[in-house]
RNA sequence: GGGCCCGUGGUCUAGCGGUUAUGACACCUCGCUUACACCGAGUUGAUCGUGGGUUCGAUUCCCACCGGGCCCA
């Protein structure tokens, strides 16, 4: 049959929607999440499938509210390393989490009633932070949904449930019997508003003006020296006064007394003056007091010298008795009160004002004190050279980005304080008795609360000192005293740290966790290296001494337009829902975002889950920060959508062969071209994909899908096409069938819509990479000359006036194009 | 104060010892051509932050500086 004349319309298309929208993007959606049974069959883990397992340790969001775009755009990312990894075969766990544990739930209930936990009865406060982290998780789900992440949602795991918090406790039970979990009074970082220790990981530091006062002390033969502090309340605590070692300002001071400048009690009212390396000369006077515990520095020389420390901050962050008529006064109460007492008796030089960064509670933001605290610690500091060359075992993602491991792992000194004077959080299952002499531990696998519980049955009796056991908890009870159940809870990077071994199935199923152990790959964002990660890595270490993972994937953070952090206070927020909402039902979007200079208004008519996937899986590689701007994400990507919709819907219009994985014989010489283009394509993409390399497999795509494919082959096949050319419509459709597949990923709406408009299955059910098409390297080799002529013949039209589709004559088919003289005779209507 | 990362056309981005330096968006010109004007075709546009050094040769390696970011003290 051969064409005749113009057609005024296409013929049937089976994709019946024009174009791309972003109401169809959400009906498709709705129908994939409606059917559980069919989405379960699709995304859940199968343990049994025989296939190689690949378990994601996702990390569980936090729920506060809202989620922040730039995390969700790394979900996304997440989610299409899951979809990459099935789509090659692999068996994936892509397990739903939420973080539910810790101090800002406490914080939003305390909010909200307007009460401070500590006044509540703990069961009723319990209560009402469950009831509001549930809130906030439920918004989560839907976003989490709405974005298309393939997780395994019927499976979802919280960690502040019985079954995770159990994991925990288990964890801790098992690492405190081997001496890796120990008791000690230590100098603690501690939050004296919020009544809890933190640790190291969770300080931060803000700016802020403080005084600098040089107070005058003397010998004891009453020379007067001065030295300079912004912590005058803290003389009572001063242990020792140090000067530099070479400094000869004061050598003949050395080995003398200093009198405290104030009245002091129940201690010597003098301290020796000696020498110490880490006092700054230039620093004021050059003399320093060294008080338990100023700062960090304190600690280690106080530490070093072997005296004993000071208790002068009580758990409320007041002043002890050593602060004599100071005592019982708040902190910076006293520091004021000090100060006058010290200028009412003439012992100051002079006061000045000075910048200083002060340590405050990440959570809190309430300055912190160190104080001498018992506590439960990790020990974690004679691990670090192991914990460093089972990473050498883990490939990280990029590579560079291991160097936030390293440079943090550098600066360990301590081991990690993990009890926390909180109640949201998982209890530590201890109970003490015998006078505090022994401990008893719950048996493995249970779930404990220990403020309110007795020891359930098969718990140990343990010897608190060296961890001997000494019996079953049911068969000494009666020798053991009063029994008094651990108030304190742990720290919520003690839940986190252990959700690579929870999804793969430590305790739960252990047979396959020796299969799916190390987790195969941690993805993350580079902000909590120093916790996350380091924490994880450290309890694997600790727990069974191997890597916690294959692969670590370590994203950057998502900015605001002009590369700063968003954040509240500096108003330049973009709410992840309102992007992926942008252009439902016909509402565009509109933000306005404060810039560095002025507030900037950003509008876009529609952007949707899939363009907001494709732009952050095409924008940038891994690991930088990136800047999240409604206006560009539309601008740059939704077009390639809208080419690959119509690429698809005018194929749809063609009948589909019905054997599409069975190769013609007869092909023309243009199909066996763009075959062989499309197969490297392929290969790029399947290789790219096996390296988690999702902007190389997305970019490879995107340029075959929207350059070469329409451009050239689709115009050259037109006419076939129209005429029913059964090996034209093979190409085409075998071609835009992988494509889908390939894509899915990336775009499962999109493709799984295409997909299972046309063919018989659906791109994002494909289990097993689409084999290639043939491939012949010397027609690939013409690629470049097709392209060149395709475009002069273009160019020739144009500057003679031309519509492209008017025939011209004079133009020449180079020589080695020769077996497509009849196909671009056709094509440009050369005479 | 220290460490790490980044700095490529107006914007975003690839490349990381020898390339006519990749691509996208925007701009400009032309064109409603039986998928697509939410389109097509064709142009314009970059001394690869600055200054030194290594090298036959540097955007790519080294050093310093400037600018942005992150982390730590």
């Amino acid at each position: 049959m051969t064409h005749t004349g113009p057609v005024s319309k296409m013929p049937s298309p089976k994709l019946s929607d024009k174009r791309w929208s972003i109401d169809l993007e959400k009906r498709i959606q709705e129908e994939h999440f409606a059917d559980e049974a069919a989405y379960s069959k699709r995304y859940a883990f199968n343990p049994n499938s025989g296939k190689e397992i690949f378990v994601i340790d996702t990390p569980p969001p936090y729920p506060s509210g809202t989620w922040h775009i730039g995390a969700v755009a790394q979900y996304s990312m997440i989610d299409v390393i899951a979809r990459s990894q099935r789509l090659l075969g692999k068996e994936v766990k892509f397990p739903w989490g939420v973080d539910r544990n810790g101090i800002n739930v406490e914080f939003t209930v305390e909010k909200n009633t307007g009460k401070k936990m500590k006044t509540y009865d703990r069961a009723e406060f319990l209560k009402l932070c469950e009831q509001t982290i549930e809130e906030f998780t439920e918004s989560m789900r839907n976003t989490a949904r709405r974005v298309g992440l393939s997780m395994d949602y019927d499976n979802e795991y919280l960690t502040d449930s019985p079954d995770y918090r159990k994991v925990t406790q288990t964890i801790f039970t098992e690492l405190f019997k081997r001496g890796a979990i120990i008791e000690d009074l230590r100098p603690n970082i501690y939050d004296p508003v919020e009544g809890t220790t933190i640790a190291d990981a969770e300080v931060e530091r803000l700016q802020r003006r403080t005084k600098l006062v040089d107070v005058k002390w003397h010998t004891e033969d009453g020379e007067e020296l001065i030295i300079s502090t912004t912590r005058p309340e803290l003389i009572c605590a001063c242990g020792i006064v140090v000067v530099h070692p070479d400094d000869d300002r004061y050598k003949h001071l050395i080995g003398k007394k200093a009198m405290l400048p104030l009245p002091v009690e129940g201690r010597e009212i003098s301290v020796d003056i000696s020498t110490h390396p880490s006092v700054k000369s230039e620093f004021g006077s050059g003399i320093l007091m060294v008080c338990s515990f100023g700062d960090q520095n304190d600690v280690s020389v106080f530490r070093e010298l072997g005296l004993t420390p000071f208790q002068a901050i009580d758990l409320d962050g007041c002043m002890t008795e050593i602060a004599g008529q100071f005592s019982g006064m708040k902190v910076a109460e006293a520091r004021k009160s000090v100060i006058e007492y010290l200028e009412n008796n003439g012992k100051i030089s002079q006061i000045v004002e000075k910048e200083q960064e002060v340590p405050v509670s990440e959570r809190g933001k309430n300055p912190v004190e160190i104080i001498l605290l018992k506590e439960w610690y990790v020990r974690q500091t004679h691990i670090q050279d192991r914990i460093r060359e089972l990473s050498e075992e883990i490939e990280f993602h990029p590579p560079r980005n291991k160097q936030f491991l390293l440079d943090w792992m550098e600066n360990i000194s301590i081991d990690w304080p993990i009890s926390r004077r909180r109640w949201y959080h998982t209890e530590i299952p201890i109970w003490y008795a015998d006078n505090g002499s022994k401990v008893i531990c719950a048996p493995a696998g249970v779930y404990v609360q220990p403020w309110c519980q007795s020891p359930p049955a098969e718990s140990e009796v343990l010897d608190r000192e060296t961890r001997e056991v000494l019996g079953i908890f049911e068969e000494m009870e009666n020798e053991l005293g009063e029994i008094v159940g651990e108030e304190k809870v742990f720290d919520t990077w003690m839940d986190s740290s252990n959700s690579n071994l929870f999804v793969s199935g430590y305790l739960s199923d252990m047979d396959n966790f020796d299969k799916a152990f190390p987790t195969a790959i941690r993805p993350q964002g580079k902000e909590i290296v120093r916790t996350w990660l380091y924490y994880t890595l450290l309890k694997s270490a600790l727990l069974l001494d191997k890597p916690g993972f294959k692969h670590v994937w370590i994203d950057g953070l998502g900015m605001d337009p002009w590369g700063r952090k968003m954040s509240k206070s500096l108003g330049n927020g973009i709410d992840a829902d309102s992007v992926l909402e942008c252009g439902a039902g016909g509402k565009t979007g509109s933000w306005r975002v404060k810039g560095p200079e002025k507030s900037v208004q950003l509008r876009a008519n529609k952007i949707g889950s899939e363009c907001f996937r494709l732009w952050k899986a095409c924008d940038a590689q891994v690991g930088d920060d990136f800047h999240i701007n409604p206006e560009e994400i539309e601008a740059k990507y939704f077009g390639v959508l809208t080419k690959l919709f119509n690429v698809a819907r005018f194929a749809s219009q063609f009948d589909v062969p019905s054997d599409l994985d069975t190769v013609p014989s007869d092909l023309s010489v243009e199909d066996r071209w763009i075959l062989s283009e499309f197969s490297e394509t392929m290969e790029k993409v399947e290789n790219a994909w096996s390296n988690l390399d999702i902007y190389t497999a997305t970019q490879a795509l995107k340029t075959f899908g929207t350059g070469i494919l329409p451009s050239h082959w689709l115009e050259m096949s037109k006419s076939r096409l129209y005429d029913d050319d059964t090996n034209a419509a093979w190409t085409i459709h075998r071609i835009v069938r992988d494509l889908m597949s390939a894509l899915s990923p990336v775009c499962p709406f999109f493709t799984h819509h295409i997909s299972s408009t046309l063919y018989t299955s659906s791109a994002v059910d494909v289990r097993e990479f689409p084999p290639r098409t043939p491939d012949d390297s010397k027609l690939r080799d013409l690629t470049g000359t097709i392209e060149e002529f395709n475009g002069n013949t273009w160019r020739t039209k144009k500057d003679a006036g031309l519509p492209l589709n008017a025939p011209i004559s004079g133009v020449k088919i180079p020589e080695n194009l020769v077996e497509f003289t009849s196909i671009l005779t056709q094509m440009h209507k050369l005479e």
